[in-house]
DNA sequence: CTTGCCTTTGACGCATGGGTCAGGGGTTAG
DNA sequence: CTAACCCCTGACCCATGCGTCAAAGGCAAG
């Protein structure tokens, strides 16, 4: 399968699938004779799963980060990443997670801040 | 004043200085017979006021926006933006705070399907 | 063989709020 | 006059996750 059959089948663009094999997301696959890309059933699963991870907040460099240790979690259903070894050991979710944490509360104090100087209720939810 | 001392009293750079002109918040300046930009008390209370709402999270283009009011602002402990008539004819307060909330809950979903994953408790405030 | 779609690499674009550098000129103290 | 700063404009840099374009070659159908 080339490129673009593979990237359609993943949800995604061929753009994408050399951006992640650039960054360390996806392993280089094999080529043909005459250099084109080609992949397999395996790889596919590897792309979903790594857009899952990025659709959760996680960022290129953190998937990369623990990209040795994506295998592990491939197949299942996305269960408790903590317990595959990725999450934990090298704490990539936890670190992202209080990054989002600290953001968020970033965010909230401007928006008090700001719904303060118009005399907006602050309790929008 | 020349730039240099002009932006240290208002706690930024020169370079700031030439932006907020640039894009519109700060009103060209008269400049020396060499061209050089000189900037009295008025200026430097207007970039603080600058620095202000763009602290609050307003972007370049919000201020801009409203630049041509900003002056009523000018000069009063920034009270109630709403009444300055900045922020409720234009609106810009309203759908700042409005993006906001649409980023902070964005942030909060990614923050509990990462934190779901890892069986993190989900209750860090 | 040709047409037309697909793939290759490399490089620039986007949006934010300026930082930083380059090349050239102003300004002021000694 | 010269050193030592300061200012001018224009242009590139940062980080993110790719989109988009360009030039050149591959591949399958007619």
């Amino acid at each position: 399968m080339r490129i673009g059959e593979a990237a359609a089948a993943a949800g995604t663009t061929p753009r994408a699938l050399r951006f992640y094999e650039q960054r360390g997301l996806l392993p280089a696959p094999p080529r043909s004779r005459t250099g084109q890309r080609q992949y397999g059933a395996r790889e596919i699963a590897r792309v979903r799963l790594i857009r899952e991870l990025l659709s959760l907040g996680l960022t290129v460099e953190d998937v990369g980060s623990c990209a040795d240790r994506l295998h592990l979690l491939e197949g299942d259903a996305l269960p408790d990443y903590g317990a595959g070894g990725c999450a934990q050991k090298s704490g990539v979710v936890e670190r992202r997670i209080a990054a989002l944490d600290a953001e968020i509360s970033r965010l909230t104090r401007l928006r008090d801040q700001l719904a303060a100087r118009t005399g907006s209720v602050s309790m929008p939810r």
